[in-house]
DNA sequence: CTACATCTATACCAATCGGTATACATCCTC
DNA sequence: GAGGATGTATACCGATTGGTATAGATGTAG
């Protein structure tokens, strides 16, 4: 077995790093939406031209979804931290903090792609749009599950439906997107988090 | 004085209704947001042509504005009712159920304009991105005043801090609108609403 | 009916959109 | 070094963007 990438050790090599030159890639659209980044945005901040973003990445779609992963992936780990505590409650209050967090990065943009990415669009974007909503939908039926989990463990009480309150926070977490596109700083998102947990079923 | 607008009896009139044309701007500005909707979107939407459109509302943002503005004063009836009420408490309860109902009328689009409308956007749409963020702000700073309100009254806790309550239910109802383009259902939302309202303060 | 003011319709504008053909540069294999 | 594979750069594509000039249609005022 050949030591890195087989293939690819013909021609040319490329003259940039496809994996950093991705992650401008996100955080532009992140910034700016996916209808609101053009072409010429995206070579201009990648430095490197159109034909070699093609080569590389695929259209612009193709790209987007690219990035979209690399994000997902990244917060899978934050999902994962949380949904190990011993409780849902737990599970939840990590959740909301760590996304109060990852929502107001320093140097990076406000919110989460998720939303930010394509609420609304007009038809070209529907299908970005319906990507997006349904990862949003699935971040909800992860905290769905893990909230039964704890009711079957015993830490959430039998009365709660899971659906809603998962949905509830949710909504929160969402919510607090918008919060971080108006300008709210990480400790006011922090703390609109504190405040959505004291709904926390008795 | 003349008994309605003096001017504008004279030369051809008007080919259509510009209240009900900036009705059915609004709406497309707020199912496709501001930089998903093009001006060949709006003229046939609208049934009329470019140089009409032009004449009546001016450019594309100073139509956006118009319907803006329209979509506004609607919902200050809401705001107005919830403030009128006796307790913060029960302000809140109303303007939040209003809201999940605003936000999915029968043959409305989802969700609230001042979030779908351009939460980030390209360079070009910064001032609308600006305005809409100063609105939400705006309504965000309404509730904290009715808040406060209710604690000189004494229906809020005086250990409560205002801004970050009305920034809470403020990021519950932009959540909402997030929940909406996702396609949840009226009575979805008003349960996300009855769940936030347990976080009211003891 | 004439004169004039306003609105409407067509056709157009430069600029930008996402996407690509073509020519050239740069690398590895032999 | 020669051959071939790949990447990069320029320049271009048709379509669409927001916006407008121009000419014709339709009304009121006198």
């Amino acid at each position: 077995m050949k030591p890195k990438t087989a293939a690819a050790q013909v021609g040319r090599p490329r003259g940039f790093d496809v994996d950093e030159a991705l992650d401008r890639a996100l955080r532009l659209f992140w910034r700016q939406g996916y209808e609101g980044t053009s072409l010429s945005d995206l070579t201009e901040e990648l430095g490197i031209n159109r034909p070699s973003l093609y080569a590389a990445f695929g259209n612009k779609e193709s790209l987007f979804r690219k990035a979209l992963d690399k994000y997902v992936e990244r917060h899978l780990v934050l999902y994962h931290q949380a949904f190990a505590l011993p409780t849902a409650r737990a599970a939840v209050e990590h959740l909301l903090l760590g996304l109060a967090d990852a929502q107001t990065l320093p140097r990076g943009p406000r919110g989460c792609i998720t939303v930010q990415g394509a609420l609304v669009s007009g038809a070209d974007a529907v299908p970005i749009q319906k990507e997006l909503a349904a990862r949003r939908a699935a971040g909800e039926k992860a905290l769905r599950d893990r909230l039964e989990q704890g009711q079957r463990e015993g830490d959430v009480p039998a009365h709660v439906d899971c659906a809603d309150l998962a949905r509830y926070f949710t909504t929160v977490t969402q919510g607090m997107s918008v919060q971080a596109a108006t300008g709210a700083s990480r400790e006011e998102l922090r703390r609109v988090a504190r405040t959505a947990l004291f709904a926390w079923p008795a």
